[in-house]
DNA sequence: CACTGCTTGTGAAATCGTTCACAAGTGGAA
DNA sequence: TTCCACTTGTGAACGATTTCACAAGCAGTG
């Protein structure tokens, strides 16, 4: 009855799109749980803050099934869009650095109800080697290329000091990974068919420095 | 001699841009502390994984203060970034939510060196409040206004579950704080003069997602 | 059936950001 | 002084993303 098969006509869906599906997804989720079975695009849009235009066009890249005068139904949206995120899947993760942002990042609970396993924690520090984050053992440094073999992970989080993330991507790219999360104030060099996010405390506060700057200026 | 004074004719400099100052103002700040006087777009655009003529565009919209032939010094344009991104002066920034993530926030260091300091940390767990955090006292999420004034907060730092987070922003604003950096996975509604940027390990992972799915299924 | 109210899907236009290409400026060498 | 190697600053071309505008489709009603 909802198969949702893989119909997806993948041509390169923007960036900036398949954020925004992120976002659809959580709210068509808060939507489902409250018994909501269609919503229009409208609406969407106005619970993301963005316009029912934008939301029309982001969907468009999936194909077309929402019903003209109703909307989209809930349940399907919610199966093409976990679909098209990749999120059916299990995906193995390793953490690298399990310091206090490592260890905040392990106990956030709901990326594992979206799939996202992590089966391998990595550590230099002979305090922390085999001790227990959580249910997964923290195994040293030296041990990174056979744990990730091992585990077959598909996905790293940085979360070591910046001087040291290059070193370790390198190795981690070299053991065959291909998606990278970098917490680290580092800018990786990653061959260009690893995909790679940052984030970055630092960027988002200075760009609000600047925004509260301008504010200031402008008064 | 160097005194950097606001001559930057602040015309609306685009947000990927600003962003992107930041990483400049990281670079420039390794370069000075390896004594390097001068670089040219190039070599900043290298580092940042960027092209020469992005960066020369970038800054092209802060004035003109390059030396033809040779680059830009390290000094100067230290100076000038520092300056367009606001970190000369103090910004106050107060906490809203001492969990995993809040603490481990707080306890990183290199935004108090940049001019960000925490001097309100909120939360409601009985058992925090009244304890420190670093050199910080937890106050009851009912004193928030009052430490907001006390306090002068410039910017807040969202924490705390996504339930919750709507309504204690709507206080945070009406107090009249201009700038939020949420940590929930909530979408905020906020005035037009608010500045707001999310941080969603959620959306880079399933982008992230997304990506790997891509490269299977093309391969 | 015809009519009404509502909503999608999508070309076309507008806006925004990036890359290109090159004239013009700089310091150093001869 | 002239020449050379190098690099900036920027209009213009390009590409990507967002917004607009509207024809076409659906459900419900009379
Ligand atoms: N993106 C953000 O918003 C944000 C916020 C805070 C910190 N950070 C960054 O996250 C990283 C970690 O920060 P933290 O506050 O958790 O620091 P931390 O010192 O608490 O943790 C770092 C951990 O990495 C480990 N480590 C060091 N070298 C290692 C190696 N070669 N191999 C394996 N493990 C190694 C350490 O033993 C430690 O446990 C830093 O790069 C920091 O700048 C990012
Ligand atoms: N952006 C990210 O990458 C990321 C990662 C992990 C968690 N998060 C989010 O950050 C938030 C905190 O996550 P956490 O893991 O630290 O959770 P946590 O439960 O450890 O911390 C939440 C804290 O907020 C406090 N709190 C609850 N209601 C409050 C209120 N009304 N006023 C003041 N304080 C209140 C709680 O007492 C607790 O100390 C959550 O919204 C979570 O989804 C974001």
């Amino acid at each position: 009855m909802n198969d949702f098969t893989s119909s997806v006509a993948d041509a390169k869906i923007p960036d900036a799109t398949v954020r925004r599906f992120s976002l659809y997804l959580r709210y068509l989720e808060d939507f489902e749980r409250s018994g909501i079975s269609s919503v229009a695009s409208g609406v969407l849009a106005e619970r993301g803050g963005t316009t029912a235009a934008q939301v029309r066009k982001d969907l468009s890249f999936l194909g077309s099934f929402g019903k003209r005068g109703l909307g989209y139904s809930v349940k399907e949206l919610t199966g093409v869009l976990r679909d098209v995120l990749g999120l059916d899947s299990v995906w193995r993760v390793a953490l690298l650095g399990a310091g206090r942002i490592g260890t905040a990042l392990f106990r956030y609970e709901p990326f594992r109800a979206r799939g996202f396993h992590i089966t391998t924690v990595i550590d230099n520090d002979p305090g922390k080697v085999g001790t227990r984050l959580g249910d997964v053992m923290i195994r040293g440094e030296h041990e990174l290329e056979c744990a990730l073999r091992e585990d077959r992970t598909d996905l790293v989080i940085v979360a070591v000091p910046a001087p040291v993330a290059q070193a370790l991507v390198d190795r981690v790219v070299a053991a065959g990974v291909r998606a990278v999360l970098n917490y680290a104030p580092a800018q990786l060099r990653l061959p260009d068919d690893v995909a790679l996010r940052n984030v970055s405390m630092t960027v988002e506060l200075e760009s609000l420095s600047h925004a509260l700057t301008r504010l200031r200026r402008c008064r």
